[in-house]
DNA sequence: CTAGGCCGATAAAGCTGACTTAAGCAAGAC
DNA sequence: GTCTTGCTTAAGTCAGCTTTATCGGCCTAG
């Protein structure tokens, strides 16, 4: 495309996104999932003001955020307790990406990973149901578009189409869960091919099956669909419990 | 019922918290999940510093919170605009309650009883190859109780231990995200009795099958447990499409 | 008459310092 | 030994202020 896309004008959460609440959240989201700041570990307002030299209220509005999420809890006459890993909120968006950034990364990608697992095979199923024709074709063509970047050897052509490919079958999915989780899952798909933590060659036997699952929704034969999505995220499973395998079994507690 | 139960102990996000920060921050919550303020309307922080008669710090920390959580979004020189329900934090518990008390209620209801449908069989095949001996007999025995509660009638004991069969299930997969779902299926369990969208009688069907899964989890046959799983789900999810029909078709869209 | 840059009004972003509240802790009374 | 009292402390709340980004109208140049 010629356009440009300065923005994806979706959610822009950039860790420098000129402001003083979003970089000093970041820095601390991003301290707590690595580790850094251990649970039950205290930290104290006039500290951050000094550490970080920004006032009161960008502090006080960070750590609020930062409770809304479960990383933090602040207690009077005591200071703000960083709060156990079971306690976050590890279905944002902003906690998912700064484990995805941690030591952590293992455990996040796997997580999700058989959260994909069960959830979109489910999605298939629901969107042979209910996609609408158009929906349809458009799968069966992304899925056509997806052979030929694989063919080709276009990695991130390949990506692009990929996560816009499970994108489209959440969404035809009609619930609005299943489409929040895309979000996370594009998380995942950059992240993976950002950390080198998947394989980037697409196998012959996923083209295929990717194609399957298109075409079944658009015959809307829900098992096909839900059968040929299974054998997408077994697959997936597998390649990258391969590569955890060889890179880093370190944080797979 | 005669047990006053004061706190439940795991997270106080009760409306008056003894705080002007949660009291507001559940008001616009509210106001915003039921629709009273539709998307694009503006709010301005001197007018709620009126309105609601609480300090500027109160309404920028809220407004904070509400915009981690994607249901508003501030703008410099424009005001707080409030935003679509397509960009909410679906996964976040508070906004989930919100949600279940608005008239969005049934939708709610449906998105996350499919999204059960997909996770929880998947739990249940994790947690035959990964729960410990210990609890896998947990599991049956709750079955059990289950069983008698069921048999005799005790429809509040009957729910309690439903919810802890379900939050075993998924704590005993292994995986954080399944073991954080449990919490919004149990905002959806208290709710469908609070606010009787759902047949309190245990069906006999239905109590064979949850003996079936911890049997299965026990014997490490995680085929038997997805399948009987499967089961429950199709089960709980027909009886709740019956009751929707009857009581409000209304925002079903 | 349109495109592009200039400028002022506006509302959030951010800063400051003081006061209030309540949770924890320790000393003292029973 | 237990209970109460009161002090300490850090978060909670408040009010007023300065700064900054942006929107929308306006003006000029093409």
């Amino acid at each position: 495309m010629a356009t440009p896309s300065p923005e994806v004008a979706s959610v822009r959460l950039d860790p420098a996104e000129s402001g003083l609440h979003a970089r000093l959240l970041d820095q601390l989201g991003t301290a707590v999932c690595a580790g850094q700041l251990p649970p039950g570990s205290v930290l104290y307002i006039d500290d951050l003001v000094e550490q970080y030299a920004v006032s009161r209220s960008v502090v006080r509005e960070v750590l609020r955020v930062l409770s809304s999420m479960g990383l933090v809890e602040s207690r009077r006459r005591v200071g703000t307790l960083i709060r156990a890993a079971g306690d976050w909120n590890v279905f944002d968006p902003q906690v998912i990406r700064w484990r995805l950034a941690s030591a952590g990364r293992i455990a996040q990608l796997r997580s999700i990973t058989e959260l994909r697992t069960a959830v979109e095979p489910q999605a298939a199923s629901l969107a042979a149901h209910r996609a609408t024709p158009q929906e349809a074709s458009e799968l069966v063509g992304l899925a056509a578009k997806m052979w030929a970047a694989g063919k080709a050897g276009d990695e991130a052509e390949f990506l692009r189409l990929d996560i816009e490919f499970h994108r489209l079958v959440l969404v035809d999915s009609g619930n609005e869960m299943f489409v929040k989780l895309h979000e996370l899952v594009a998380e995942v798909l950059a992240g993976r091919y950002h950390y080198d933590l998947m394989p980037h060659y697409p196998h012959e036997q996923a083209l295929q099956l990717h194609a399957d699952v298109a075409q079944a929704i658009q015959r809307r034969d829900g098992e096909r669909a839900k059968t040929a999505m299974v054998q997408i995220m077994e697959q997936a499973m597998l390649e990258m419990s391969a590569i955890w395998a060889q890179t880093g079994p370190d944080s797979a507690g």
